[in-house]
DNA sequence: ATTATTTGCGAAACCGATTTCGTAATTTTA
DNA sequence: TAAAATTACGAAATCGGTTTCGCAAATAAT
């Protein structure tokens, strides 16, 4: 059922159905309701793709993540669900896998009109914003969220990576660590060096001497390979007596390594993590977390890429917003067991 | 920059520029060679509505899940990503938060064309196929996933619920349960009634009497609602020995619940989960699970599907795969802490 | 009563591709 | 060498809507 059929069986012409099914003033009333019972008979919804070409407007937003199987990520697109879904628009969901590889043929994949706006949290491997100015040239509106690149102008949200860390590393020096670690995900990634920089500081501030080694490793992106990474860190001599996990997954990979080499957590070693799992609680010690409102951080990128969306004379770019961690205290710092 | 203008720039026609890129042997190879040159140093690519519309394949596949913070759901994904990346297919991912009215109308989004074919794992609430029938009348071919509709002809990727129901209480009795129980997620989900279903059964056969009452609460899917009935279970005289949750997020609630309530797993009670929680062996105690092949059921669905789509004569509707899961014995269903 | 405005609708252009069909030039076949 | 077939391309129709513009009839203003 299209629109020419259904104008046929009412006697009307193809302009006049199209206006009455857009409620528009110069269609009259009674011809309104008879257009719009007969199109609610025959079930006709307008074919997205004729009207996304002619409007140029596609009522999709792109969502660019490096993976969909990680509680922050799932929880951010709950928030942008929710926004999206008032406004009547569709998520195209991409996944870079952290590759940027992945990440620039996706976001050229978005620069063609398929969507009318792109979030994105960048993959481990971006570095630079090349890939990106395809998208500001054909005024593709763009928000970061959680992960941003740095030296890039554009809308993002973001969490106090500096100042979680900084707090991470005093609650860990508080609860008696004198040998702090700080297990990153990525170089690359400002985000993790934010964190870590917070780290880093708390230690200078905190008389943590570091002269010999910068205290922190930079795990490996193959999850065997940090699996191997961390139980070497646990079984060496000079094991930490305490850990900043930067993302959730290897504070899972932690636990897993204490628990096959009988490291005790706390009494053995202290961790903290950034992690957004509901379910630290019941984790063997409950976890202590940096936790991040992920889906918060979700629904106010999508408002504000929607305020980009809709007026062009909003400068989206300069909108950046900083929405707060906590840290949740559990045993997992505990001082005694 | 369009088909139009790259033409103008070449002094070809649009047809003939649309023709090289599309590398019909209409066109000659040198011809073909410089239009590729001069679309590939504009970075064009078409249009996605306009072609869209003209072939009338949109390149998009729509799926429909309860939730994406759930970590069947997100493997799922992952597996369906797989696939749809090599076909080049964009995924529209849509949330039916569980509510059959949300599902009803997504479906009918994906009914117009905007998606060549949908993928669902039905909301809780759905008992009727009615609003499917609109995708069949459409020609829109369809895959259930995991949670299917019993009595609706269709292609469907399910796992072995009933047998891992029977295995799951037949593992609690064998480790010494005397009253398990069996916690419900939805009396309206087949996959869930299957999985009960197989728990009676070795109830029955092993001839534990439950002459009185059904051992099998059903719980509330509002999460304040469910945990208080898992307490109240739990605070009771007559609390099970043994209990068995049908879905990942009440084996979560439950854990909270008995560690506030100082009930010991496995001592006071043995838990096993429908669970594809990556981190169950760090749980306090460590979990056994009845665990999907989440990923690999969502490759196969995707495979399915795109089969469904390519060939109009290969007949889908019969696909029906079942994909087992396992049972993975940790330490809260073992015999003494 | 005449002119100006408003109302309600239809014809046709348009969005940007794909695809059918026609045709001149070239090559092959008889 | 004439007829047939092939090659390489362009004109135009088409997909299914939206939007501009024109116009007759009805209403309002002068």
């Amino acid at each position: 059922m299209n629109l020419k059929q259904l104008a046929k069986e009412l006697n009307l012409s193809i302009s006049t159905v199209s206006k009455a099914l857009d409620d528009s003033h110069e269609i009259s009333e009674k011809t309104k309701s008879k257009v719009l019972e007969a199109a609610s008979k025959h079930n006709y919804t307008p074919n997205p793709y004729a009207s996304g070409l002619r409007k140029k407007r596609s009522n999709t937003i792109g969502v660019i993540i490096p993976e969909v199987a990680d509680n922050f990520f799932s929880l951010a697109i709950n928030g942008i669900q929710s926004i999206a879904e008032n406004k009547g628009y569709h998520l195209l969901i991409y996944l870079s896998h952290d590759k940027y590889e992945n990440e620039r043929r996706i976001v050229e994949d978005c620069a063609n009109g398929r969507v009318d706006g792109v979030l994105i949290s960048i993959s481990a491997e971006t570095i630079s914003a090349e890939h990106l100015l395809r998208l500001q040239k054909e005024n593709v509106p763009l928000v970061f969220f959680d992960r941003a690149l740095d030296d890039f102008e554009a809308a993002k949200v973001l969490t106090n990576d500096f100042e979680s860390g900084y707090l991470s590393a005093k609650h860990l020096i508080e609860n008696g660590c004198k040998r702090p670690m700080f297990l990153s995900f990525s170089e690359c990634l400002t985000m993790c060096e934010n964190r870590a920089n917070g780290f880093l500081a708390a230690l200078d501030d905190f008389k943590i001497s570091s002269n010999e080694i910068v205290p922190i490793m930079y795990c490996s992106r193959k999850e065997e390979e940090s699996y191997k990474q961390i139980q070497d860190l646990c079984n060496s001599n000079d094991r930490p007596d305490g850990i900043v996990a930067s993302v959730e997954k290897l504070a899972m990979q932690l636990y897993l390594v204490c628990q096959d080499s009988a490291v005790s957590i706390p009494n053995d070693l202290k961790v903290v993590a950034f992690s957004t799992v509901e379910i630290a609680p019941i984790l063997n010690p409950s976890l202590t977390t940096i936790t991040q409102s992920a889906f918060e951080m979700g629904r106010v990128a999508a408002e504000n890429l929607f305020k980009g969306i809709e007026s062009k004379n909003f400068n989206l770019n300069q909108q950046v917003v900083v929405i707060p961690s906590k840290l949740i205290k559990r045993q997992s710092t505990s001082r005694y067991k």
